[in-house]
DNA sequence: AAGCACACCTGCTAGC
DNA sequence: TGCTAGCAGGTGTGCT
């Protein structure tokens, strides 16, 4: 559920609350939230070092340290990443890393799941990007998204819109709710052939692509009854109000009256509106 | 080589 | 009421 606008909204409250602070300390007691290297590699490449710069690309949470690393959160299924103000808050069942501040405050992973995974990346490319992360496509807020460029993506793609959409590798940042909601917005069905679409068509995907994973931003993503995402805060997000179609199966479409359908493509839980989309 | 199924987990829920 | 099977979904891997 953590995609894109939820990322988003982590970072913006890393900007705010935690950027300029210096890592006291690291304490990890998870055993697989730390998974590319040892939690002792791990905790001495932030221990001592000031948070710098707050950074996202796709679903992935980029944290800048002074000595050129980075801080690399993925929340994937479940993972939450809080801000406390001290050491002394009540501990959260499934924290498994806790970054304590030159503040007193402490930053907290809590992952259900156990699905997520921090790492500090050393090796970056030219573009400053961590090598770690090379294999990941279009960020649609942070590369410009246009027709031209969604086309040349689109382009020769035997695969449905919706596994189009979820394809990290395409583009970053989109996961199952997001993908169709905006293919709701697009008035495209999600099993449409990628390369069909008319340029008219690309035109309309590319322009909701941007707007929906905008307007979620916005509103600061969206909270779930179960899956209970939450900010660095701990506050929900508002976008759940705004869904024409995720969770909404049988209900009525809000378009044009019709009831949402539900189907299981590309190995996951598609809703579209059969008579609004194409 | 691209595209697919599956594994990884736990919490919630639908159904008995 | 209490139990359990099944489902939820992001990504890496391994198979076709």
């Amino acid at each position: 559920v953590p995609e894109l606008p939820e990322v988003e909204t982590v970072r913006r409250g890393l900007e705010r609350s935690v950027i300029g602070r210096r890592v006291q300390s690291v304490h990890v007691t998870g055993r697989r939230t730390i998974r590319r290297q040892t939690p002792a590699e791990f905790g001495a490449a932030l221990t001592g070092r000031q948070l710098l710069v707050a950074g996202r690309r796709g679903k992935y949470l980029l944290i800048g340290l002074e000595d050129g690393a980075t801080l690399v959160v993925h929340l994937r299924m479940s993972g939450q990443l809080l801000h406390v103000p001290g050491a002394a808050e009540p501990v959260a069942d499934h924290t498994h890393v806790r970054i304590a501040l030159d503040d007193g405050s402490e930053l907290r992973f809590v992952d259900p799941r156990t699905f997520g995974e921090l790492f500090v990346a050393a090796e970056h490319d030219s573009a400053g990007r961590p090598v770690a992360l090379a294999a990941l496509g279009t960020d649609p807020l942070l590369d410009r998204l246009g027709p031209g460029r969604l086309g040349r993506l689109l382009a020769n793609r035997r695969t449905s819109l919706k596994a189009f959409l979820l394809d990290q590798h395409a583009l970053a940042g989109i996961g199952n709710l997001y993908a169709d909601e905006i293919l709701f917005r697009a008035r495209l069905l999600p099993d449409r052939r990628a390369a069909s679409l008319t340029p008219a068509e690309v035109r309309r995907l590319a322009l909701a692509v941007r707007q929906v994973l905008a307007e979620a931003v916005e509103l600061r993503g969206s909270s779930l009854r179960d899956a209970r995402y939450r900010d660095l805060q701990g506050d929900l997000g508002a976008f759940q109000s705004r869904h024409a179609v995720y969770g909404r199966a049988g209900q009525p479409c809000i378009r044009c009256g019709t009831p949402i359908e539900r189907a299981k493509l590309a190995g996951r839980s598609a809703h579209f509106c059969g008579a609004c989309q194409r």
